[in-house]
DNA sequence: CAAGATTTTAGTATT
DNA sequence: TAAAATCTTG
């Protein structure tokens, strides 16, 4: 996917002599001199910056391949990625350029290689060899238990912040103890955050940051574990380095021990995940912690023609607190990046497909060539219908991933609970799903009965006599459940996932409770458990793994950008987020507006403006050859129709680069300047350039400037700014959770209060 | 208790 | 707008 392609059809000319394609001499037949260092680099820490498009999934491949070639065990070697997919990828290359067998060499992302860490000796941190892992919505539902349990309303404090906010802390390894001393005055989080702890360690389920820090306590505490691993893995490699938080860092740390042969690779520029907990200090940093170590910086771009590469480079290098780099390419300067304006998104649709069809046609491109990029998700529905009105077969990446689904995590959850008695989330989430009559009341007694005995939920259950206040029916309706779930237990010993799951369907009743409903959604879901039991059938013949536990384990660690199908021609839509890692000869990023973006909930944060930046560059240099910008001067947002300024990154794209076309008339505020003129990203400043701004206090059309007024989606608001008169009259209103709208008068349903 | 009505909210999501 | 959360009613 990342090839350069005559590089990597020269590894395949030669997979019948191999020992020699990894001689000195071949090898600098298929790098270049940075390369070359880099994959012969000896013993020691090294560090290898690389630019968008340098070839440094290659590097780390030819470096694996060669460490093998020297003769270091498959064993001894662990790489770490971020995701399935490029541990996919890069599996499937050391093998392409290796002839020794691979077997028991590592190559998987941080959280797997945890997850198989942890599955092995979880007994020595008092966790149950059959843990439960805990996705986001998991983490999500316990916090809400947990914030009914303390009698916190939601409304205040939404589940999904805190949950975010968790696991900030425990990104940099902190936990409640810490959150009370950094956050003095927020009793209530580190009530909740507290809580979440116990309850999930009760639960014997460990979230996603677990996986991270209970590894790296098992490291830090268990000598045996870690001199054992320590003895085990001589090279240690990471990629995509600039995204990995503190707690990876550590647990890379700790893997190397004093060898230290920690080869990393990344680059500053590419952060997008700092939202997350990535720690970008990680890399700037390196240098200090292993003040010997070897750099080497890729700055060779191969990937993408000379006007892209300009452009690119020059919208990220306003950022300040960058490693300086000067990316450069041997490619043709090729054609201007194009950048369109349209009239509003159904337009900025129409255009993507146009320019699709014409590439089609003049320039023989495959569909497969082509990628459209947006910032949000929602910004999807514009362009699928215009892709669908044309007959154009698309694939959408991001958004509900599969395992996300709440019929299938439903049914999974059977299973969880069965396997795990502790699974207090799972437990809660099927006790009356499909609904069987058990409600809030019923549910209160066995809890009730559960904490008075000191036994899980399950447990209680399986004893129903403890249950104080029981009515006959509501006993009856527990039995009912009791036995459901016993059945789902031995099904998990006795069958495989596949015939599990399908039974499950029908044992729970959900296939009766869907069939029932006529409802079309009804009919998706049941097409998604068909699907389930495929992937299912589909996982037990790709890793000869017939355990549910194994199957669960990788439902809750696997993501949909996984299966990106490269054998039907199709356009391919998605966040730009998910599009790093990626390339296209053909990339449209559409959606360039301010409040768009950079996103509005960036404004006003230096960082977070930084992280915009950067994202436009990785979007920017996923393209080969031909780069569509796009903006829209109004788009509809929640269902309003609003207008929009051009995003401000694109007045940092050199002129000379830029072809212009679009929009016409309406193209104000937005004037392309050359050369390296600092744009105050941070201030939300108004508008510029209003023609026919009122003077406050004048009224047109029943508004005027200062006026208060209310709107459906936005609440209240003061109108800042009034443009134009009559249908076309556009109206700003500052509102103070939404920040600066300007709205079409037409459209917005605005009230004076 | 559950279905239907109403209200609320709105970002990105490698794991 | 659209999905999800919450409230209302049978």
């Amino acid at each position: 996917m990342m090839s350069q392609t005559s590089f990597f059809t020269d590894s395949n000319a030669l997979n019948g002599k191999p020992a020699n394609h990894l001689s000195h001499e071949a090898l600098k037949r298929v790098l270049n001199e940075q390369q070359f260092e880099a994959v012969i680099h000896g013993e020691g820490p090294l560090l290898i910056l690389a630019g968008a498009g340098s070839g440094k999934t290659r590097v780390i491949t030819h470096r694996i391949a060669r460490l093998l070639a020297e003769g270091a065990s498959p064993r001894s070697i662990i790489a770490l990625t971020f995701t399935n997919k490029a541990a996919g990828e890069m599996r499937e290359r050391i093998a392409s350029l290796s002839d020794r067998i691979t077997s028991g060499l590592w190559v998987s992302t941080f959280h797997s290689a945890c997850l198989r860490i942890l599955r092995q000796h979880a007994e020595r941190i008092n966790y149950p060899k059959d843990f439960i892992v805990y996705d986001m919505q998991d983490q999500v539902r316990l916090i809400k238990l947990c914030l009914i349990e303390i009698g916190l309303e939601e409304k205040k404090f939404p589940a999904r912040q805190i949950s975010s906010f968790i696991s900030r802390f425990k990104n940099k390894m902190k936990g409640p103890e810490d959150a009370e001393k950094e956050t003095r005055g927020n009793d209530e989080f580190i009530k909740v955050f507290g809580m979440y702890e116990r309850r999930l360690a009760e639960s014997r389920s460990m979230d996603f940051d677990d996986l991270l820090l209970k590894t790296l306590y098992l490291l830090r505490n268990e000598e045996e574990v870690r001199t054992g691993y320590q003895a085990r893995f001589e090279h240690i490699l990471v990629d995509e380095f600039q995204d990995t938080n503190m707690a990876q860092y550590e647990i890379v740390h700790h893997l190397a021990g004093k060898r230290r042969n920690i080869c990393a690779v990344g680059d500053d520029d590419q952060s997008i995940y700092q939202w997350r907990g990535a720690d970008i200090t990680n890399i700037l940093n390196f240098e200090k912690d292993f003040p010997d170590a070897k750099i080497v910086l890729l700055e060779k771009n191969y990937r993408s023609t000379g006007n892209i590469l300009r452009g690119a480079s020059e919208v990220v290098s306003r950022n300040i607190g960058r490693k300086e780099k000067k990316l450069w390419t041997d490619n043709t300067a090729g054609e201007k990046i194009k950048l369109y304006t349209a009239t509003d998104e159904m337009d900025e649709a129409k255009y993507v497909v146009d320019q699709t069809k014409a590439m089609q046609r003049n320039d023989g491109l495959s569909l497969n060539d082509v990628a459209v990029f947006y910032r949000t998700n929602s910004q999807s529905r514009a362009i699928e219908d215009a892709l669908r009105r044309d007959g154009f077969p698309y694939q959408i990446f991001g958004g509900l991933k599969f395992y996300d689904r709440k019929e299938v995590k439903d049914i999974l959850a059977y299973f969880k609970a069965a396997l795990n008695h502790f699974d207090v989330v799972s437990f809660k989430r099927i006790i009356n799903t499909p609904p069987r009559g058990i409600g809030a009341v019923t549910i209160a007694k066995l809890e009730m009965a559960a904490i008075t005995e000191g036994v899980s939920l399950s447990a209680a259950l399986d004893n129903i006599s403890v249950i104080q206040g029981l009515g006959a029916s509501a006993r009856e309706k527990l039995e009912k459940f009791r036995e459901i779930l016993s059945a789902i237990r031995s099904k998990v010993t006795s069958a495989s996932p596949a015939d599990a799951i399908n039974e499950a369907l029908t044992i729970t009743g959900y296939m009766d409770w869907l069939s029932a409903d006529k409802k079309s959604e009804s009919l998706s879901r049941l097409e998604n458990l068909t699907e389930l039991v495929n992937a299912a059938e589909e996982f037990e013949e790709r890793t000869g793994e017939n355990s549910m536990m194994a199957f669960l384990d990788q439902s809750a660690l696997i993501s949909d950008a996984d299966k990106i199908d490269e054998t039907t021609a199709t356009v391919k839509l998605m966040t730009v987020h998910i599009s790093k890692g990626l390339e296209f000869p053909a990339v449209f990023v559409t959606g360039l507006e301010d409040n768009m973006f950079p996103h509005a909930r960036s404004k006003g944060d230096s960082a977070q403006m930084e992280e915009e930046r950067r994202l436009l560059y990785v979007a920017m240099t996923r393209a080969k050859e031909k780069l569509f910008l796009t903006h829209a001067l109004t788009r509809r947002v929640f269902g309003v129709s609003q207008a929009n300024t051009p995003s401000i990154f694109l007045n940092d794209i050199p002129k000379e680069v830029l072809a212009k076309s679009g929009g016409g008339e309406a193209v104000t505020n937005f004037t392309s300047r050359p050369g390296r003129t600092r744009t105050p990203a941070l201030t939300n400043r108004p508008v510029k350039s209003f023609k026919n701004k009122r003077e406050q206090g004048e009224e047109i059309g029943g508004f005027r400037v200062g006026q208060k007024v209310s709107h459906p989606s936005f609440n209240v608001g003061v109108i800042r700014a009034i443009e134009g008169a009559g249908e076309k009259s556009r109206i700003t209103v500052y509102f103070p959770r939404f920040g600066e709208k300007k709205l079409m008068r037409k459209f917005a349903k605005l009230t004076t209060i």
